[in-house]
DNA sequence: GCTGTGCATGACCGC
DNA sequence: CGGTCATGCACAGCC
C-alpha cells in the first residue's frame, strides 16, 4: 500500500479511511487531481486485483466513462491532469503506444496521444474498443 | 453513403 | 471567467 510515503500524516482523514478499508485516496492524487478523479477503490477490491502476485498496486486515478468513451468511436478521453501526472510525456500529437495490463493479467495496447485544443491539449487513448467490449463496459462504469 | 481522423465548439464547473 | 472535456463536425478516403 501507499503508506510507505513518509509525507502522509498518519492521523489525517485519508489514513483513517484507509484503515477502515472504506475509501482510499492516494496522497499524490489528492494533491494533483480534482476530487472527481480520486481513486475510490477499496482495500478489499485492491486486494482482489493484486491477488497472489507480489506487486504493489498504487491507485492513481479513476474515470467514469462517458457515452463517447464507451461508444463506437474507440477513443477514451483522459483527464488532462491524470495523463500528465501519470502517463509518459509526449511532445508529438501521435503520442505513444502504451501496453497496459488489466486485473486478470491480460495485455492491451492503446495509442496514447493528444489533440491541440485551444492553447492546451486533449489527451485520449485510441483503440479501446476491444478492451471495452471484452469487459462489457458501459457509460457510467469506472 | 459510411466510417475514421483531427480538430472545434460550447456546456459546465472550479476558482 | 478561464480551462476542461464530452461531443459535434468537416473533411477525406473508401465502398
Amino acid at each position: 500500500n501507499s503508506n510507505h510515503n513518509s509525507g502522509i500524516d498518519p492521523t489525517n482523514e485519508t489514513h483513517t479511511q484507509m484503515r477502515n478499508g472504506r475509501l482510499r485516496v492516494d496522497a499524490r492524487s489528492r494533491n494533483q487531481l480534482l476530487p472527481r478523479y480520486w481513486p475510490r477503490i477499496t482495500d478489499q477490491e485492491l486486494q482482489q486485483i493484486s491477488g497472489d502476485s507480489n506487486s504493489i498496486i498504487i491507485p492513481l486515478f479513476e474515470k467514469m466513462l462517458s457515452a463517447s468513451d464507451a461508444g463506437r468511436i474507440g477513443r477514451l478521453v483522459l483527464p488532462k491532469k491524470c495523463a500528465e501526472a501519470y502517463f509518459p510525456a509526449i511532445s508529438q500529437p501521435e503520442g505513444l503506444p502504451l501496453k497496459v495490463q488489466d486485473a486478470t493479467g491480460k495485455d492491451w495496447v492503446f495509442q496514447f496521444r493528444f489533440w491541440p485544443n485551444n492553447n492546451s491539449r486533449m489527451y485520449v487513448l485510441e483503440g479501446v474498443t476491444p478492451c471495452i467490449q471484452s469487459m462489457q463496459l458501459q457509460a457510467g462504469d469506472t
